[in-house]
DNA sequence: GTCTATATCCCGATAGAC
DNA sequence: GTCTATCGGGATATAGAC
């Protein structure tokens, strides 16, 4: 598949991919239907398939394309930085994506829950930039700035919690009430973060 | 649908929920099909309908079945013993949870995020038991044994981090090599809920 | 490029023999 | 109680007219 050439070639990819994150965000991808896809994207089911070859995919290409954007919050992570605010700027970072992209959340948690069936391979890659964080993370720590902490750990803490208030909000919203949970869910997380890596 | 009256029924209905809870846990209610059910509980696909009517009542047997259990810890959260104690091991025996029975977690974790379709109806005993406890942290925070903090939010990390390494397990192990996270997993959570609840 | 119509397959559930 | 065979619905994908 090259480039759309046309605008509205273009115009109506950009569509289906829009409304493809909102199906398999919600449903899943086995749960998401052609049909409901293609009535989001305001297509017929035919002709969605005219400008992407199969379902499958469609959700690849949603996976690949989101992918870096997702991780953009940790690269930009500074070894030069103040330690204690680059970390917290980064799960405000996080915390931010889920307020703002939560189907996109719930679609990297709906495929990571089923065992990574379609990004398998881009793990490897996942980890590559995670041991690269976590070696300065460990550097903060050697030079006091932070407490001595499992770098790993702290990620998966700062994972699952900024990205709990996007994939979990029907329960958030169930236990709160109807409230937006968001401006107390950062300040929280402030004072978490800032007792737990403190020296 | 009553009790079951011989021995070898008794046999069959648990070795269909066990299947069920291995298949729903893996790939959703809408993901898993009855032949992976049928086929992993040893019977036929009919023969496993002669035991529960319909798919769907098989899922909601499993969740309505497993959800007491899943809230127990929290019920075992005591008022008059230790605050930060008693958190600490609330949030030990989600872990411990997360640990042991991850196919539940991942059952319940597939059911939230996908909006609660199934379990609606039981969030607001949910909401009351999360509500009665959060007067107990509120009490304990007026008293000066811990930090002033919101109660609700305090509950979404534990839940969100305890959870973590159960549903996002594939990512956990991709990330951190081939290894066991749980013991350094409840070390970590140990220092962050003392620093973090600390008056 | 977009549609209607349809082929093909899979899944949940049922019928009926044993 | 358990099986083989099958129905009926719904899903992905394709054919072919326009």
């Amino acid at each position: 598949m090259t480039k759309p050439a046309t605008r509205i070639q273009k115009k109506n990819r950009t569509a289906i991919l829009a409304a493809a994150l909102e199906v398999f965000s919600q449903f899943g991808f086995r749960g998401a239907t052609l049909d409901q896809i293609a009535d989001a994207a305001g297509l017929s089911k035919p002709n969605l398939l005219y400008y992407f070859p199969s379902k499958e995919e469609i959700h690849q290409q949603l996976l690949t394309s989101l992918l870096s954007a997702w991780l953009d919050p940790l690269r930009k992570m500074d070894d030069a930085g103040d330690p204690i605010e680059e970390i917290l700027g980064y799960a405000k970072r996080k915390l931010d994506l889920s307020r703002d992209y939560p189907r996109e959340s719930r679609l990297f948690a709906n495929e990571v829950l089923q065992g990574v069936p379609h990004l398998g391979d881009t793990m490897p890659a996942l980890k590559t930039l995670v041991d690269e964080k976590a070696k300065v993370i460990n550097g903060w720590a050697k030079a006091g700035k932070i407490v001595a902490i499992d770098p790993h750990h702290l990620m998966f803490l700062i994972w699952a919690q900024t990205q709990h208030y996007a994939d979990f909000d029907a329960q958030v919203r169930a236990v709160l009430g109807r409230d937006d949970p968001f401006p107390e869910a950062f300040a929280f997380m402030e004072h978490m973060l800032r007792r737990t890596l403190a020296p």
